[in-house]
This record gives structure tokens, C-alpha cells and sequence, in this order.
RNA sequence: GUCCGAAUAGUGUAGUGGCCUAUCAUGAAGCCCUGUCGAGGCUUCGACCCGGGUUCGAAUCCCGGUUCGGGCGCCA
């Protein structure tokens, strides 16, 4: 026996071809209005909603009597006839045969699921269950996972491999970030920052481009909108490149995924209210020094030269771009090989310089990236020279040993992609249970 | 970590020392209503974060705590 109740969707049901058809949909009460002589039953499932209708002439007493009692937000299945009725919201109603109560809610519900009343960020993270019955929630989902399958269409269209690197790490941090410990068996371990140092390793393995969509942990204590103690990381590593052919490759792919979201997720744009633009490419590229330029030319704060940028400046840069050029994305290339992490390439000619970049949003960094130091023994003077302990990197430095091609890569912020692309405020908004310095649950 | 702000029914809010037996909406319970679609009408229910203090009197002022929001910092 299945428990397969559903024969339909809502959003599958077409009211002139299925007009007298009978079909079950399962979902949950959204609203019970009672007119009296006249009872509507509305059932939403996740594709939308269905008014089941009940005349009072016309209903069995028993059926419409326990369709009155329904309390929302209660699991129910509608056994009915569909019937084309200009009338009703999508054109067609529900002449139901049975109302299964397949469990009830209790009353009062944590939060408004109808949008009459708006409940605080905090409220709806701690019923996230109930939060996401809404349709704007619902829809921030649908089209995080058309992001998602986006980028792994790109990726893998591209020639790219869909590796997955250990989570749980011994040591090794790159740097800068905090590491969550952890006991594994009787030794400590941590959880992992980024994929970084396995990418790499794989380039050696010869599988000459690989991503990774996956968590990373960071043990910062930050409490902003943008950040957060567990992240979903999109990650590139692409051998015989160099940091203009990954560059090139993620401007695309952002291309891409914003043009997948146009056209497959075209609803719940529409319930958010999003009229999106696909960005064009390339996106434009600015240096470094220029970037130091145009803050100190807005004369807000001043930077000097091997500063990193400040979130004001960020915002500066962001401004001046969006109204210089018109644009949301762009790139900063070119960055001081100190404020970057060891693995950045530095130029030949003038090694002050690396061969990074980061994307940014007119709002907020969304990736960085560069092409990567290949030759073993520059690789352990940079990680030396950047106060790091060689010894916890053997595992990493090996693979430098015999024959690692040259190669390049990025890693994207999954949550920020998303929030800059449907101007989410808070990135939390994005993730289904967040993780961040104060909450742990649900 | 730091600065600023907030905390009132299930949810979201009004409130600036006495007019608070605390506003409004939503919700819940009940009644009326045959086309609702944020249905409408009537009745009822439900709250001042915790601890101290000032005062004749505190939701309101002060102190401490807790929690939340925002800015910055930290952060490949």
C-alpha cells in the first residue's frame, strides 16, 4: 500500500482540460472562510493554493460541518471535482467528495502564514516550519535551488568535476579565520574553513577542473547581515589557467545563473516582486590602486597602500562604479600579495603584486580568487613568511612535489550570491537554519 | 569585541510619570451572512523581558542582567 495521496498539485491543475475530473490534492488549511450558505475550505500545497467550495444546499451536513471546523494551517487531503468557475482565484474550484483531516494544528499558530501580519526575522527562524508556508519564504528556496542547479549545469558544461572534500580537518588553517574544534575519537580535529588546500591537491590528482558546493565553517565571533558560522561555499579550482581565465569563467557562470533564475523560477520572482536583470559580461575590472584611488578621492577615510578594504569602502568603490559604469558586479584585481593568502601567485615582475581578484556585489565581496603559487618551495617560503608552521601543510605541500600544473580558482559565497540577486537585506533570510555567533537552533 | 537602539497578548504594534481597568490590527472562541478572494458585522478572550531602585504613584525615569535589531570591527 503507498500513502501516495496526492494525484495533483495546485498549480497542475488546468480548469478548462480537467474540467469534471476528480483529484486529491494534500496540503495544508491556509483558510477556512464561512459564509454561511456558501463555505470556502482554501488548501495550499507548495506550488500554490486551491479554494475548495462547499454550498450549503448542496453539501452533505457531515462534510460541511467538519469543513467549517477545520483549524488552519491543519494537514488535510480534498478528494473533489474540479470545476472551471471564473469566480475563483485560478479559475477553477473544488467540489469536494472527501476532506481528510490527516493531522491537526493546535491554535494559536507562532506566526501569521497569510502575510496580513509580518513577524521579526528572529520569530520566524525559531518557527521555521511555519515560516516557510510562506510564500515569500517558499519562494526565496525555490530559488536558491535553481541557483544551485545553475551553477552545477555551468560547471559541469564547462568540463568541471563535482568533488567532495573532507569537513572535518586536522589542522591547518590558512590563515586569518578561526577553526570550530572538534574531538574525533581521541585526537582533536577541526571543521574546515574552505576547500582550498584539497582543490589544490586535486589539480596534482589530474582531474584538471573540479567544484565543490558544500559548507564551510568559520569560528568568527562576527554579527553582521553578511556573515556567517556556517556558509555554503561554491568552489572552482581549474588547472593550466590563470586568474583572467577564472575570472572569465565565473563572470559567466553568474551570467548564467541569473538568467536560469529568470526563466525557471519566473513565480517566485514574481512573489517577491523581482523584476531581475542578468548582469552583463565581462564585468568590469578595476585595480587595486584604482580602488585605493577612488577612496581616497571620496575623502570618507583614508587608505594607504597594503590596507585592506574596509566595509565603507566597499560601499564607496561599489557607489562610484554603480554610477561611473552602471553595473552591480565588477572585479578588483591585482591585490598586494601581503593581504592575500599564501597561495595567491604573485607576478613575476613586480612580486608585490599578486595574481588576485575579488567579485564583488555594489554591496558586499561575493568571491575572491586567484591564480595559485605551483612550485613547491615558493609555496613553503610564502607559507613561512606568513607566520605559518609548514609542518601542519605536509599533507598539502606534497602534492606540490610531483608535478602540480599551474592553476587557478574561486571560491563564491552561496548565500551572498543569492541575497544580492533578490536584494535579501539579511543573509539568514537565505539559509534555511542559519548558523550564526548567537544561534545554534533550530 | 564595541557603539547605537529596542523589548507590551500567539504575531505585529500604540504608549514620554496619574487620563492604563493598556491602543489598534491580526488571531482564537461564539453568533449572523450564498461568491468570498487581506470578506463583512456583532460579542468575548489574550500582553507591559528579569531583578533592583527613585516616587504618594512606573509600561513610562534610573541601575544591573538577559534577549533581539542596526552600525563598525573581526573575517581566503
Amino acid at each position: 500500500m503507498s500513502l501516495n495521496l496526492r494525484t495533483h498539485y495546485t498549480s497542475q491543475i488546468d480548469p478548462e482540460a480537467m474540467n469534471g475530473a476528480e483529484v486529491t490534492l494534500a496540503g495544508w488549511v491556509y483558510e477556512v472562510r464561512d459564509l454561511g450558505g456558501i463555505c470556502f475550505v482554501v488548501l495550499r500545497d507548495r506550488e500554490g493554493r486551491a479554494q475548495v467550495t462547499l454550498v450549503k444546499k448542496r453539501t452533505d451536513p457531515e462534510l460541511l460541518e467538519n469543513a467549517r471546523k477545520l483549524v488552519r494551517e491543519s494537514v488535510i487531503t480534498v478528494t473533489a471535482t474540479v470545476k472551471a468557475e471564473a469566480k475563483a482565484p485560478g479559475g477553477y474550484e473544488l467540489i469536494p467528495k472527501e476532506i481528510r483531516l490527516l493531522n491537526e494544528a493546535e491554535s494559536p499558530l507562532p506566526m501569521d502564514t497569510t502575510g496580513k501580519v509580518e513577524a521579526e526575522l528572529d520569530t520566524r527562524l525559531d518557527s521555521r516550519f511555519m515560516d516557510l508556508r510562506r510564500d515569500r519564504t517558499t519562494a526565496i528556496f525555490k530559488i536558491r535551488h535553481e541557483t544551485l542547479q545553475a551553477v552545477r549545469k555551468y560547471l559541469s558544461d564547462n568540463g568541471f568535476i563535482d568533488v567532495t572534500s573532507p569537513k572535518v580537518v586536522a589542522t591547518a588553517t590558512e590563515g586569518g579565520t578561526s577553526l570550530f574544534p572538534i574531538t574525533y575519537f581521541d585526537r582533536e580535529a577541526f571543521l574546515n574553513q574552505s576547500p582550498q588546500l584539497f582543490k589544490q591537491i586535486l589539480m596534482s590528482g589530474g582531474l584538471d577542473r573540479v567544484f565543490e558546493i558544500g559548507p564551510i565553517f568559520r569560528a568568527e565571533e562576527h554579527d553582521t547581515r553578511k556573515h556567517l558560522n556556517e556558509a555554503t561555499s561554491i568552489d572552482i579550482e581549474a588547472s593550466f589557467c590563470d586568474h583572467f581565465d577564472v575570472m572569465s569563467i565565473l563572470e559567466n557562470m553568474i551570467a548564467y545563473v541569473y538568467a536560469h533564475v529568470k526563466e525557471h523560477a519566473a513565480r517566485s520572482l514574481e512573489a517577491l516582486g523581482i523584476d531581475l536583470q542578468v548582469p552583463a559580461v565581462p564585468f568590469p575590472k578595476i585595480t587595486y590602486d584604482e580602488a585605493l584611488e577612488i577612496v581616497n578621492a571620496h575623502g570618507e577615510e583614508t587608505l594607504k597602500w597594503g590596507d585592506d578594504l574596509s566595509t565603507l569602502s566597499e560601499h564607496t568603490i561599489g557607489a562610484h562604479v554603480f554610477k561611473e559604469m552602471g553595473v552591480s558586479h565588477y572585479f578588483i584585481i591585482d591585490w598586494p600579495t601581503d593581504i592575500k593568502p599564501f597561495y595567491a601567485m604573485p607576478y613575476e615582475d613586480r612580486s608585490e603584486f599578486s595574481k588576485s581578484f575579488d567579485m564583488m556585489h555594489r554591496t558586499m565581496e561575493l568571491s575572491s580568487g586567484a591564480q595559485r603559487i605551483h612550485i613547491h618551495d615558493m609555496l613553503k617560503k610564502r607559507i613561512e613568511s606568513q607566520g605559518l608552521d609548514p609542518e601542519g601543510f605536509d599533507f598539502y605541500l606534497k602534492a606540490f612535489r610531483y608535478g602540480m600544473p599551474p592553476h587557478a580558482g574561486w571560491g563564491v559565497g552561496c548565500e551572498r550570491l543569492v541575497m544580492t540577486m533578490l536584494g535579501v537585506e539579511n543573509i539568514r533570510d537565505v539559509v534555511l537554519f542559519p548558523r550564526d555567533r548567537r544561534r545554534l537552533s533550530p
